[in-house]
DNA sequence: CTGAAAGCGCTTACAG
DNA sequence: CTGAAAGCGCTTACAG
C-alpha cells in the first residue's frame, strides 16, 4: 500500500498538519521537527498524492495541450515534435505535467478543450496553432479559462490573450529584402494553410516587402504543407517566366519546388524555406531556410501560461527570434 | 463557480449520494427519480470532477507513456507521431487521458516512470520501445506496476508482461525469401540502435533466412536511424562488389544507401526498408518498404493494458500485421 | 428505492 | 511552534 501523510505523522510522532507544513518548508515549523519528519519521508518513501492535494488546492498542476488534426498528416514536419520537446521540458522545470489531445479536425479538437476543461483537469490549455476566426480560441476566452497560443491570435481585445509567435512578417521581409539586394526583379510566393495565421503573416510581409522594394510578384496558394503542393504550385507559378526566386512557407513545399526544377532543368533560382526540414533524400540542391526555433515557441508558451497562473507574469506575449540560415553555397 | 454533485443534488431535490448513483446508472434508483436527476444535472451542466473521483476509486483513468529520449533526433520518423495518434484513439474510444515524458537519456526515462508511480497519476504506463536489459521495464515490473510496452520484452519470466509488436524476424524472413527468389545471391543489411530489440529482431531474421537460403551476407550496423548513417554503411558495405540487395532496418537508412548509389554511380541494387517514410526529397529510386503499422501499434498497446486495468484481458501480447510495401516498379 | 455517514489523502484557517 | 477540525468533491457500505 502506497505511504500517506498519516504513515508519516505516527513514524515522525507529530500530527498529520505539521507533516503537510515540513513538506511546504513552512516557517513556522521547528528546526529539530522538521529534521525528525524529513528523516520519516524519506525512511517511509513518501511522495504526496497530487490527486488528493489538488482537490484542495483547485490545481491540478496539468496543463492540455491541443494537437491540431493537421498534426498528423504533418508529421513530416519536425515543428511539432520539436514544440512538444520545448513543452515538456518547461512543465518539468516548473515542476507542471502535460496532458496532449490529438483532434480528428477542428470541431473534436474544440471537444478535447471542453472535456480538458469540464473534467477540472487542467489548470491551463496550450493551442499549437492559431485559425481565423478559431474556436478554440473564442470558447476560451469566453469561459475565461486561462491558455495560451502559439501564433499570434487575430481576434479583437486580444490584449489578454497569451501567446508567443515568431515575427514571421519581419523575417520573410528580411528574406525579401536580401533578395533584392542581390537583384532580383520578380519573386515568387507558396503559402498553404490559408486559414493559418502565420501563413497570412508570412504571405503580408511577403507582400509588403515587394511592394516596398518595387519587386514584381506572384503567388500561389496549395492546400497543405507537402512536397507535392509545392510541385505542383512550383509548376503553376514558373509560368511566369521572370521570377528568380521563391519563398516558401515551409520548407516542405520547397522541396517540392526544388523537385520541379531538377525536372524541368530550369536553373539559377534561388529557394528559400521555413524551418529547415530534414531532407532524406537530400539529393537537389542546397536551399535558405528560416529557423523558427520551435523548440523555444513550446518552451515560451508554457513558461507565459505557468506565470499566469502564477500571477507572477508581466507580458502577455513573447515574440521567439528566428533565425536565417543561408544555403551552404551562400556561407 | 464550478457546479459540483452538491448543487444538482439540491436542485433536483435528492441526496449527493443518489445523484452520484444516477450518474454510474445504478440500476437501484427509481426510473423518476433518475429522469428528474438527469434533468437537473442537463440544466446545471453538471461534469464530475474526475480527480475527487479517482481520490476514492483510486483510478485516475489517465495513462503515462514514456516516450524514448531517442524520439527526438528520430523526429523524421513518422513511427511516433503515428503511435500517438493510435494511443490517443484508444485511449479516447475508452474514456482515458493520456499523458507524455519526454526523456533526455534513458536515465531520465526511469526518472519518469517513477515520477509517474510516485504522484500515483497514472492508472498504467506505456513504453515506445523496448531496449536490452531495459531499466524501465525491469523497474515497473518489480514494483508490479501495470504497463504494456511496443516492442516484446527480452527479459525471463516475460508472460505477465504486456506487449505489441510486429513479427519483425518474420518481415525480414520474407523479404530476403523473396529476393533469394529473384536470384540475389549476396545481401547486405544495415542496423543501427542495436540496443533496441526491434534491430536485434529483424538482424535475427535477415540472419536466419540468409542461412536458409543459402545467400551469403554481410551485416553493417550504424548508431541512428539516419541518412548519414545509412550513407556510411553503405558505402563500407558496397566494397564486397557481390552485394546485390540490401535490407535496411529502416527506411531513413535506405535514403542513405540511395544517396550513395547515386553517387557512386553503382546500378541494379535491389533496396528494402522499415516504416515507409516519406521522402521529401523523392528524387531516388523508389523502394520497397514494410510498413509496420505504427498507428495500431500504439492503439492495440493501450487496449491491451485497459483491459488489463479492468480485469478483462486474455491474452498478454498481440502481434501487428506488417504489409510488405513493394516499389513501383515492381507492381 | 433513498439518505446519512464515513472516508479517500491532502491543506489550511483557527486555536492555543 | 503544533494540533484538532473542517473541508475539497466525490463514492459506497450500511441502514432503513
Amino acid at each position: 500500500m502506497k505511504v500517506t501523510i498519516k504513515d508519516v505523522a505516527r513514524d515522525a510522532g507529530v500530527s498529520p498538519s505539521t507533516v503537510s507544513r515540513v513538506m511546504s518548508d513552512n516557517s513556522r515549523i521547528g528546526a529539530a521537527t522538521k529534521k525528525r519528519v524529513r528523516e520519516s519521508i524519506k525512511k517511509l518513501g513518501y511522495t504526496p498524492n497530487i490527486l488528493a492535494r489538488s482537490l484542495v488546492s483547485k490545481e491540478t498542476k496539468i496543463i492540455g495541450v491541443v494537437m491540431p488534426h493537421e498534426a498528423d498528416s504533418l508529421f513530416s514536419n519536425p515543428f511539432f515534435i520539436q514544440a512538444m520537446k520545448g513543452i515538456s521540458i518547461s512543465a518539468e522545470n516548473n515542476e507542471y505535467h502535460i496532458m496532449y489531445a490529438f483532434g480528428k479536425d477542428e470541431k473534436s479538437e474544440l471537444k478535447a478543450v471542453k472535456k480538458f476543461i469540464d473534467c477540472n483537469i487542467v489548470d491551463g490549455i496550450c493551442l499549437l496553432t492559431v485559425r481565423k476566426r478559431d474556436k478554440c480560441i473564442a470558447y476560451l476566452k469566453e469561459n475565461n479559462f486561462p491558455f495560451v497560443t502559439i501564433g499570434r491570435p487575430e481576434i479583437r481585445n486580444s490584449e489578454d490573450i497569451l501567446w508567443v509567435d515568431n515575427d514571421n512578417v519581419e523575417a520573410v521581409r528580411n528574406i525579401v529584402k536580401k533578395m533584392s539586394e542581390k537583384g532580383h526583379k520578380r519573386l515568387g510566393h507558396i503559402g498553404a494553410k490559408e486559414n493559418w495565421t502565420v501563413s497570412a503573416n508570412r504571405k503580408k510581409g511577403f507582400v509588403k516587402e515587394c511592394l516596398a522594394q518595387g519587386v514584381g510578384f506572384s503567388i500561389v496558394y496549395e492546400e497543405d504543407f507537402t512536397v507535392e503542393d509545392g510541385y505542383r504550385a512550383a509548376k503553376q507559378l514558373f509560368e511566369d517566366r521572370d521570377i528568380t526566386g521563391i519563398v516558401c512557407a515551409d520548407d516542405t513545399l520547397a522541396f517540392g519546388v526544388q523537385k520541379y526544377l531538377m525536372e524541368s532543368g530550369r536553373k539559377g533560382i534561388e529557394i528559400f524555406g521555413f524551418n529547415r526540414v530534414e531532407n532524406h533524400g537530400n539529393y537537389g540542391p542546397e536551399f535558405s531556410s528560416v529557423n523558427i526555433n520551435s523548440m523555444e515557441l513550446g518552451r515560451e508558451a508554457i513558461n507565459l501560461l505557468i506565470s499566469k497562473l502564477n500571477l507572477t507574469n508581466k507580458s502577455n506575449y513573447k515574440i521567439v527570434e528566428t533565425k536565417l540560415e543561408m544555403a551552404e553555397e551562400e556561407k
